[in-house]
RNA sequence: GGCUGGAUGGCAGAGUGGUCAUGUAGCGGACUGCAACUCCGCGUACGCCGGUUCGAUUCCGACUCCAGCCU
């Protein structure tokens, strides 16, 4: 009985192509309320490298799940499916309709498509992985992974650190191979897809062409340093209890700018770093709309260049409301 | 004007008489607890004109341009 379910509203799209401006323009006309995915934007202190709305902006229209944690301490896509489910709960319990808004689209797959249970993340066995790898290699992990877990390690480049490590991590900690794990999901175990408690509906906003997002990323790394984006790095530079490594840090444009403070670059090469690294992760962003495991159902190409199309993508919106 | 050195893919930068640099940017892709992460794939580039050679980006000569030195 899907109408029985509550109605949610969802828009994804590249950092630069003014998914913000059209939640905001929504809000305005609908009984939505905002719920950031965005795995920077939930850093506090870190305002204007995330593009984050100002204070005035949050007074009127509040997001959930910004400001959620410090810079120390990584957040993840598994809390975020809880935290998102938990706010996603409260605002249909309120009679309101949740605006899922961001660009981190493995947050957006992981709610849509649902979330085995698996171990939360094990800052010691990484350590402990890490060491190895850096002793071995990767390819020598990889190979121990092949051993204990031949399914996930035949779809892992030998390369590939970061899922090598997940996957040697999880079978460390429960004894069981990853991918035994993702198929007990079907079984009903862990987080169900969205579709099974919400009517979601996700827009995605494709740029029309690739060079206008490259100026758009370029002029909005350049605005951001005119508001200070050196000086807000410098503060959590200073800190001292923060390093590059961790996920904050690591964001496009604080690990640049990072770098320049530690003396790494000159300020002109930090600023095209900077700006190579957003476009980078728009491209990726991009894959992911584009791909097949896409989480948006209809897309929006143009949406927001000109007021007209954010007119014609908002009237697309409202009628599903 | 003379001498010397250099000219390699968008950029940086090795190298060779005949199937390979590499890095970076760019493009495409992957992705189940770090994801603004991590990883994979993709480039007939050898300044120009002639010569030598079976074969020249590589050797020889002229030319153009650049850098340094000299007058």
């Amino acid at each position: 009985m899907p109408s029985r379910r509550p109605r949610a509203l969802a828009i994804a799209g590249p950092t630069a192509s003014g998914k913000t401006a059209l939640a905001l323009a929504l809000r305005e006309r609908a009984p939505v309320e905002i719920i950031s995915v965005d795995s920077a934007q939930v850093y506090v202190g870190m305002d204007i490298g995330t593009a984050k709305p100002d204070a005035a902006t949050l007074a009127r229209a509040p997001h959930r799940l910004i400001d959620i944690r410090d810079p120390a301490v990584p957040y993840s896509a598994a809390e975020f499916v809880v935290d998102a489910r938990r706010e996603m709960a409260a605002i249909t319990a309120a009679g309101r309709i949740p605006l899922l808004v961001g660009g981190t689209m493995l947050y957006f797959h992981l709610l849509i498509e649902g979330m085995a249970e698996l171990p939360a993340a094990n800052p010691e066995l990484r350590a402990e992985l890490a060491a190895a790898a850096a002793r071995h290699g990767w390819p020598h992990l990889h190979a121990e992974l092949a051993r204990v877990d031949p399914e996930t390690a035949a779809q892992l480049h030998p390369l590939h650190s970061q899922r090598i490590q997940r996957a040697l991590e999880v079978f460390r900690a429960t004894g069981q191979p990853l991918s035994r794990l993702l198929r007990a999901q079907q079984d009903g175990q862990g987080v169900a897809p969205i579709a099974t408690d919400y009517d979601m509906t996700m827009v995605a906003l494709l740029p029309p062409s690739r060079d206008l997002l490259h100026q758009r990323i370029a002029a909005r790394f350049e605005t951001m340093l005119d508001a200070g984006l050196v000086a807000e790095v410098r503060a959590l530079y200073e800190r001292g209890d923060l390093n590059p490594d961790l996920p904050s840090m690591r964001a496009a444009g604080y690990r640049q700018v990072w770098a320049h403070l530690a003396g790494e670059c000159d300020a002109t090469v930090m600023a095209a770093r900077g700006i190579a690294a957003t476009r980078q992760l728009a491209k990726r962003q991009l894959t992911w709309l584009r791909g097949p495991r896409s989480p948006a159902r209809e897309a929006a190409t143009g949406a927001w260049d000109t007021p007209d199309d954010q007119r014609e993508i908002l009237a697309k919106l409202l009628k599903l409301i």
